[in-house]
DNA sequence: AACGTAGTACTACATTTGGAGTGGTGTCAA
DNA sequence: TTGACACCACTCCAAATGTAGTACTACGTT
């Protein structure tokens, strides 16, 4: 098993493009060898196997995936009311959008963690502390709305995304917009 | 090409499980045979290729997943107010819960369908007259609640099942209740 | 009632594909 | 000089495809 933690990491990073390009099934060692442009059987020496593979993946993209310092530093200026709370939607909305290949894969590591329970305890742990660091970070925000706005923001805003990556010509961009500014006004509406 | 539809149909309804259970990646003419408890190469003498498997399985999955006459019939009963509403989207969770492989085939097909057009083209039609028949439904119902209100709750409830399915333990049945209570509330609330 | 035919089911096989894993060699740096 | 890693090549294995050939069944014809 070898170490050098770039060549790792980078390894990790071409598996998600993988991922989101060829799906759970297509993420073999060969196929991230290609992604990362390095010689055959470089991936068998960094992974034990498939399932290591994925659990390693299903560790990292959660990372990849939320807003680095800045933009949370960001997020805490300015007048915390309705508005500015669609505001941020609209950036998350984007943000996640913009990354399309790590939100595809995640999706595809939610489907394969059905079969692996290893991968499904890696990502259940993540996903609710993203869900709780979120209904924290509100609460101290001043922002209006109480949790169960932000777990409902949750929802909307994922499955809206999942429409706009996998079928996007369901609603065009303004309908999108639309909806991210209703989810924001209503959930808030307790 | 053979032409038997009782057997035609056995072999989709054997894919929607393969899709399920293997993911698209595991859709493969030998896994379906075997599925369906039919020789192997059967499928092959049904489908073009895999393309073509694909295409039929997203035509058809829709169907199953939707509710029949009698359900929709007795959704149309009672007072249709608010609490009404909320009971019937706590049938719909538990109706497309119950048909958890129907649930998972369709999300594997959407995640397929971002490689292949025509899959695409055959979701984004379905998927595009259910919302709009759901909307009409609801304007004729006398259910509370606006076009957009519906499409907030085809949003929120989604990502509520996906969450269910494939990562049951964020959230617990209690809360699943509830976010479910509070997404017909909120929505509701122009 | 016997026959012929068409469509389908079943079986087997030849071929292709692609990936896993490993061992050997080269290279660089401590 | 030695150890860790990169690179490369090769073998083995598993699985899927597509089709050719055979058997069965139902139905229409005479």
């Amino acid at each position: 098993m070898r170490r050098n933690p770039e060549r790792r990491q980078a390894l990790i990073d071409a598996a998600i493009e993988v991922l989101a390009k060829e799906g759970a099934r297509g993420l073999t060692f060969r196929a991230v060898d290609a992604e990362a442009a390095v010689p055959p059987g470089t991936a068998s020496n960094y992974f034990a196997n498939r399932d290591d593979l994925f659990t390693q993946v299903g560790g990292r993209i959660y990372e990849r995936l939320l807003p680095d310092e800045a933009t949370i530093a960001r997020s805490r200026e300015g007048v915390q009311d309705e508005t500015r709370y669609a505001e941020l939607m609209h950036e998350l909305v984007d943000r996640v959008s913009a990354f399309n290949s790590g939100y595809l894969a995640l999706l595809e590591l939610r489907l394969e963690s059905t079969r692996r329970p290893e991968l499904r305890a890696v990502l259940t742990k993540r996903i609710r502390e993203d869900i709780d660091a979120n209904v924290g970070h509100h609460a101290a925000s001043g922002l209006p709305g109480d949790s169960t706005s932000v777990v409902l923001l949750y929802l909307a805003l994922n499955w809206l995304i999942v429409e706009r990556l996998t079928l996007p010509d369901i609603f065009t961009e303004q309908e999108v917009h639309e909806l991210v500014d209703a989810a924001v006004r209503r959930s808030l509406n307790a």
